[in-house]
DNA sequence: AGAACTAAGGTACCACAGTACCTAATTTAG
DNA sequence: CTAAATTAGGTACTGTGGTACCTTAGTTCT
């Protein structure tokens, strides 16, 4: 049987517990506040849920309360520094070019991306998949070592035609194929990929893509 | 102080112990066959140590001695399965055209994919991705409902400067701009995304890309 | 003011990845 | 053929995410 008859002495020992119990809206913005001052000086890895409740003064069984993971609470931490430059976001640009356009949002992405110190961040999610380290598998297939050099190949294979004039082709481009391929991988509600989504790929986004470098017949 | 005393008479109690102590390549064979035959039945998650040990007949410590994680066991069993068709898959297509030589490599890529299971182990890579779920977050700004959303509009201002005929695109560009930034997140090695490299992607890569579909002047 | 309810505090627990440390079978050196 | 080195077997432990379950402070209803 446990001994919580003690409590009431314990109280008055145990430091500088203010007598005032925090709830609501109180206790989860200092517990989001904690969980943000962490974020930032700890890797997500070494974060644990008991350093934010001691860091917050609480414990595991309230953040579970609220949030139902270690990342649902550090995803909540990082909306509050945030959510205004969401809003700015939204806004399209409209600059008079299709270029223009591009630079700008871009140039606002980054902005919200340096916000996030998400160089820690997507550090953490490049390192789940390193962990998972399938990625470390297939990197070999579809990453540039060899996927993009196999493009190059194909791209020389059609320059030796007279298909197409290699001067003009970045070096970016080369990566593209591994990038569409790469994405309908990671794409989070995507089933499994079919030879029927795959054609459409090359016909519809690849061909017409590299069309801008195919000599005119 | 432990009771090792009674192995000896353990041993005749303990089933179908063939007093063979499997060594070297024979364990590491049998441990690499019994993940294999989990990982095809079994979500990645609900995949622990103790049960790949225990198929095996062995233990955990002795995985640890030759794997140092879960997922490097998972790999090479893999590996296991595989490597005679990611030899074939070295091979250049040469078919005559671009889209030929693409359609080709694509449909290696698939036939790989399809014999790797990959449907649960991608499973498996979105769901890290989603329990690490930075990825809910950030699909709210870079994934389709909202940056292709945007790049949609992009083309339709573009089209109403006569900049563009929207007739020829494929639903699929407008996701383009999205892929790339977020492989550029998930790339292995990647730094932090400077504002420079994205004008890059815009002006040698995207825009390029683009103007396969731009009018003539 | 007091009873009933709600939500926080707190402890202990589970499962699983990974480690430490031991014993025992098998191989290899002498 | 015996001793030393090697490597498998086995048990128990730690750390962390997450859950169960209880007690207690504070709120709300009557």
């Amino acid at each position: 049987m446990p001994n919580y008859q003690q409590n009431s002495h314990n109280k008055s020992l145990k430091s500088d517990h203010p007598t005032h119990r925090r709830r609501g809206q109180e206790l989860e913005q200092d517990i989001l506040k904690a969980t943000l001052n962490l974020v930032q000086e700890t890797k997500y890895e070494d974060l644990t849920m008991d350093m934010i409740a001691k860091n917050a003064q609480t414990n595991k069984t309230v953040l579970y309360r609220r949030w139902s993971s270690k990342s649902d609470i550090v995803i909540a931490a990082l909306r509050t520094q945030t959510t205004g430059l969401a809003e700015q976001l939204k806004q399209v640009p409209n600059t008079g070019s299709l270029a223009g356009d591009f630079h700008q949002l871009f140039a606002q992405i980054n902005t919200l991306l340096a916000t996030l110190h998400y160089e820690n961040l997507f550090g953490l999610m490049r390192e789940r998949l390193g962990g998972i380290s399938i990625r470390d598998y297939f990197d070999k297939f579809l990453q540039q070592n060899w996927l993009s050099q196999m493009v190059r190949i194909f791209f020389k294979q059609a320059a030796d035609r007279g298909e197409i004039d290699l001067d003009q082709i970045d070096e970016s481009l080369y990566d593209l194929p591994a990038f569409l391929l790469l994405n309908r991988i990671y794409a989070p509600h995507s089933q499994a990929i079919d030879s029927a989504q795959l054609n459409h790929l090359i016909d519809a986004v690849l061909m017409p893509m590299y069309s801008a470098f195919l000599k005119k017949k």
